[in-house]
DNA sequence: TAATTAAGTTAGACTAATCTAACAATTTTA
DNA sequence: TAAAATTGTTAGATTAGTCTAACTTAATTA
């Protein structure tokens, strides 16, 4: 158990997402460099380093997976980033797109007690306020197929349950359309040529380019 | 306004609390060195760090003070470190020993939203749970002359209002004296020798070290 | 006041995390 | 399959924060 710093919370954190949101078990470097935005460089000679650390498998020109020890560690920083941002939200009234930034500096408190005291205070709570899963203490990241807005045809009615991209500036952009968790989005059309749609939520059309409608979760 | 870092922040505030505590304006590069835990050649270079950003006076051989700047951001440290630990100690129903090692690194969390929001949702509180005064935004911390119980004559009532000392260690032992804040404490004897003094708290009589009465701050 | 002790500084080294520029391996494509 | 493009690695440099060991200045004391 030696001590595992801030920046290499980060780095299993994203090996984590990346493969969780490509679906397949191996990253490459320059993917996970661009997704924290460093350079390939920099990432390579981390990896290095938490291969030393034996929380991650990796050999040279390799695609890298988590051994065990580095997707639990990651799992809980993921855990302790949704609890956060559940406890801005529902506690200190964030909006939804300003708990993200907060959170990523939050989830790197070290406190066992700290985050089971949290997640008490919220009342064990199931999803983040972006409709994202929370794991349980020492819990898996359970992997579910969420169709997303593209793939509903039209004519079709559906609601949404999450979103994919975290950032304000999309969230701020989901809210002007009138959308937000638990809402019914009936798909008017969508034309061929650049998959830009139309859709009715609460009884307002709105046009949603294919960009948007991959990052609303669908079911 | 350029980047302050996380061990910059504690310089900054090692420094409002040791000169605040001694009385003094002047702080010293070794006491400033052991109060932090570093060696003093490490201090000095940091210090050269501070001064170039404009956030310590200093010249070779002399004393170190804040400067306006440097005063403004160690207190602001130290406001949301007295804040957090008021919320673990209300809300996530921590014990008042262990809330200053967690609050040690939530103190560094930059948002200056969420310390406002937090400072809310606890309803403005004046005092940490040791007794401290919680500075306001954008506020200085007030200088307030304080007893301790080494001060108090046999014979003599007292109220006990702060601690000095935040260590898990010697605040476990204040609660096994059966002390808290706002505990009637009387005097009952006072040896010459070692100033052992013998306290009566709720009925039940304890002995207490020099080193623990100074540790006590009463009214 | 001179010697001794305490306080403070400098030089040189180390680690973590980053970069740029050059190079090597692998994969794609013509 | 050979060339081109993509992907990944290495070497060498930088900055923040830390150390040890040697040195200098200031303060204390005999
Ligand atoms: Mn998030
Ligand atoms: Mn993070
Ligand atoms: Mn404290
Ligand atoms: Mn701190």
């Amino acid at each position: 158990m030696f001590m595992i710093s801030f920046t290499e919370e980060n780095y299993l954190k994203a090996l984590l997402r990346i493969s969780f949101d490509s679906g397949e078990t191996g990253v490459g470097t320059n993917e996970l460099a661009s997704h924290l935005g460093v350079k390939p460089a920099t990432a390579n000679d981390m990896l290095k380093r938490l291969r030393d650390k034996a929380l991650v498998d990796f050999e040279k020109y390799k695609k890298i997976t988590l051994t065990r020890e580095g997707k639990n560690i990651a799992t809980e920083v993921i855990r302790k980033h949704r609890l956060w941002e559940t406890f801005l939200y529902e506690k200190l009234e964030f909006s939804w797109d300003e708990v993200h930034d907060v959170a990523e500096q939050l989830e790197h408190i070290q406190s066992s007690k700290l985050i089971d005291k949290l997640e008490k205070f919220l009342d064990y709570p199931a999803f983040d306020p972006h409709g994202d899963p929370i794991p349980s203490k020492g819990g898996e990241l359970t992997k579910q197929f969420r169709k997303t807005l593209l793939d509903i045809p039209v004519g079709q009615l559906c609601k949404m349950v999450a979103v994919k991209d975290n950032s304000s500036a999309f969230l701020q952009y989901v809210v002007k359309v009138g959308l937000g968790i638990n809402n019914e989005i009936y798909v008017q059309s969508r034309q061929e040529y650049d998959a830009l749609m139309v859709i009715e939520v609460n009884g307002v059309a709105s046009s949603v380019s294919e960009k948007f409608a991959e990052n609303i979760y669908v079911v």
